[in-house]
DNA sequence: CGTGTCATGTAATCAGTTACATGATTCA
DNA sequence: TGAATCATGTAACTGATTACATGACACG
C-alpha cells in the first residue's frame, strides 16, 4: 500500500485558494496554518515540480523588477479532481508522537523538582501560544463568517485554542498532583 | 545539526522500566502509551541493534520451551546516562501535521453536508476514544499513586482524556456554526 | 555595511514504514 | 484447517529535513 503524501494535497489546496509560488506557500503555511502544518523549502519545491509532472498544476513565470522572477503555480482541472478525491477520502487516525509526553512518563528517573520545572516550562509555552491565538484571531472573532471558507479557517484556529486551554488545565492538574505527592512523602517521615 | 531520534530514547526508557524484548516493546507501546507513541517492528529491531552497538544496552538470550527464543534487552550504565541527559534536555516544540484539520480547512470545495458528515464521523471517533480511556484508566482512577512512576503514567493518560473532551466540544461548536450558516443562507433566498 | 527579505533549487542524509521471510504452537 | 500468538529480522522504499548554493535589493 502506498503512503499518503499529504504534503502534495496540501500544496494543491493552497494553490487552489489562490495561485502562488513556493515562497508564498512557505509564508502562508507559517502565517495561517502553522498550528497544524509545516513545510520546508526542501519539500515544497520538489513537490511543486511533481505536481507539474503529473499535470495537477501548471506554472507561469512572473517577471518582477528589482526582484527575482516568481514561479506562480495554478491548479489544473485534473489537479482539482485529485484534490476533491483526497478531501472525500476518509482520514485514518494519525498515530502521532509526542516527545514531551514521552519524556514525561520516564520522569521518575529525575527528582520531583525536575518534573515540576519541566511542566512549568511547558505551561509557560502554552500561555504564550494562547496569547498568540488571541492576537491572530482578533480580526476573526465576532466577524460574520457568512462564507464557508473563512468560517473553516476560523474554526481550525478555534481548535487550537481549545486544545491549548485543555493543556493548560492539564498542567494545573499535574502540578497539583505533584504538590500532593511531595506533601505525602514528607509527612511519612 | 543531527536529527533527534526520539525512538532510540523511548526504547531505552522502556527497557529501563524493565528488561524486555522487541516483541514486548511493541506490546507495551500498543497497550500503555499508544495514545502518544507508536513503533513498528521494522524500527524496533534495528534500533535495539543500534543500542547494543553503542553500548547503551546489552542482551541475553532466553530459551523457552515450545516457543522461539527471546532476546531480552537490558539497559547499561552508559544507557542510563544517555537516557538521563535526553530527559534533562529541553524539548523543543514539535511541528506536527494534522491531516484531519488540513482537509477541514479545504472543505469549502465540498458541499456543506459533506463537511457536516466529516465532523460527525470525527466526533464519533472521539466518543469511542473517550470510552476507551474510561476503560483503561478504570484501574488507575482513585488509586493512591503514592509513587511517581504510576502517577506519571496516569497523568499522561489524563492528558489524552482532556484533549479528547476538548475535541468533542470543538465538534459541537463546529456543528452549531454549520447549522447557523445553513440557516442564514436559506433565509437569504 | 551588515542584516533581512525576496526567490529557487539540489544533494546528502535520515527516520521510519511496508512488505517480505521464516517457523513453531495453540486454540476454536 | 485456518487463524492467532509468539518471535526476530531484512530490504526496498518514501517522505521529509538539513545544509548548501546563488544572487539582487532594501533598509537602517
Amino acid at each position: 500500500m502506498p503512503r499518503k503524501n499529504a504534503s502534495k494535497y496540501v500544496l494543491l489546496g493552497l494553490i487552489d485558494w489562490e495561485p502562488m509560488s513556493g515562497y508564498d506557500i512557505k509564508k502562508i503555511v507559517e502565517e495561517n496554518i502553522r498550528d497544524f502544518w509545516h513545510e520546508s523549502y526542501g519539500n515544497i519545491y520538489p513537490t511543486l515540480q511533481k505536481l507539474l509532472d503529473e499535470g495537477l498544476a501548471d506554472r507561469r513565470v512572473e517577471k518582477q523588477d528589482g526582484r527575482p522572477d516568481r514561479n506562480v503555480y495554478n491548479i489544473t482541472a485534473k489537479g482539482r479532481e485529485a484534490l476533491l478525491s483526497w478531501l472525500e477520502a476518509p482520514t485514518e487516525e494519525r498515530r502521532s508522537r509526542d516527545v514531551f509526553l514521552a519524556k514525561f512518563i520516564f520522569g521518575h528517573n529525575l527528582p520531583l523538582e525536575a518534573n515540576i520545572e519541566r511542566v512549568e516550562r511547558y505551561r509557560e509555552g502554552r500561555e504564550k501560544r494562547l496569547a498568540w491565538y488571541w492576537e491572530v484571531t482578533g480580526d476573526f472573532r465576532g466577524e460574520a463568517h457568512d462564507n464557508l471558507k473563512s468560517l473553516l479557517e476560523f474554526l481550525a484556529l478555534r481548535q487550537g485554542v481549545l486544545m491549548t486551554e485543555a493543556r493548560l488545565r492539564w498542567c494545573d492538574e499535574v502540578l497539583e498532583a505533584f504538590q500532593d505527592l511531595a506533601g505525602n512523602q514528607s509527612s511519612e517521615e
